[in-house]
DNA sequence: ATAAACTTTCAATTTTTTCTGAAAGTTCAG
DNA sequence: CTGAACTTTCAGAAAAAATTGAAAGTTTAT
């Protein structure tokens, strides 16, 4: 296989895996792109190598700059900027776990807590039987959301090599 | 909070929690009724209840069935098919983590295996000082990855209660 | 102060995804 | 059989998401 192949295949895939982790195609292509180049690519190298428009490219570049995967650097002596992406990809897994943890776990979360603390009414007969079932069922959710939440954040803290060291450990002593 | 609010609410953002979790909204919002319906209901139901079409209702139960989140049950004497969520959490999440497992993960395992697995080649000069880097960035990812499925596949088999106790005390005793 | 080099923005367009609803298909009681 | 009750399908419509590209904005060297 030529290497201009196996990074294209690389780059398409990642686009692919990317758009079902909340990251869209082009902006996991960018990614892609960045972390299989050594060297620091300009926001025009990035266009043609992916044939994408430079509103497109602007746009993504920022999003995962937001999403702290990639980073802005500068040359001595240039005008432009140039952009790497994050390589280690621990610290990819936790940043993506981190965006979605606070975009879609933590709005859950409050929602959860926010009908678990009100006191639910109703006037109908039938419905006043099914409150008990209702709040035992969000209440179930709560418990398992909360439990996610714990270990998300200190997903946040762990060190990589400790981490799947201990996993693998408390998977074999079952 | 009146119960119908209540349940709405929950409905509703069960339905956006979903579509990021590769669950169209719709698909979110049929499981979010049913967890929250103690009563069978019937496609029928689904539609007046969510205000979708036929179709809609029809197309999302069955992807709802295929992922193992709903399942179809039988009134004796009755002519239709009525359905009722699966409620217990840990169990969902399971279903989840299987199939993105499946859909995301396993073919990018495949993909980085694949490349690892050629030799890879260039007649350029400044390729070929490139290929040692790349084969080092997907070896990487591959790692990654391949620990990454290994902990996935065994959550499959794992025990709720188990599950958290252990990976509690695991955070504490660091 | 100017212009070249570069970045950002955003309305309009394109692409992708989801939804509708009517028609076709199935099942079953009589 | 027949037809009523119900389910499935799918082409077209609608909605949502992503992309373009040109214009506006910024920065820097002179």
């Amino acid at each position: 296989m030529k290497l201009t192949e196996a990074k294209y295949k690389f780059i398409n895939s990642w686009g692919n895996f990317g758009s079902q982790w909340g990251i869209n195609k082009t902006m996991g292509q960018i990614h892609g792109l960045l972390l299989v180049s050594e060297e620091l690519l300009s926001a025009e190298d990035i266009m043609e190598q992916l044939k994408i428009s430079r509103g497109n490219s602007n746009m993504n570049l920022h999003s995962l700059m937001d999403w702290g995967l990639v980073y802005k650097e500068t040359i001595l002596g240039e005008r432009k900027e140039f952009f790497k992406a994050e390589k280690d990809i621990w610290i990819v897994a936790k940043r993506v776990v981190k965006i979605r943890h606070e975009k879609e776990l933590l709005p859950m979360l409050r929602l959860l807590s926010e009908i678990n603390g009100t006191d639910i009414k109703s006037n109908d007969e039938t419905e006043i039987a099914q409150i008990d079932s209702f709040k035992h069922t969000i209440n179930d959710i709560e418990k398992f959301a909360k439990q996610a939440d714990t270990m998300l954040t200190r997903i946040q803290n762990a060190n990589e090599n400790w981490f799947w060291k201990s996993l693998i450990k408390l998977f074999i002593k079952k």
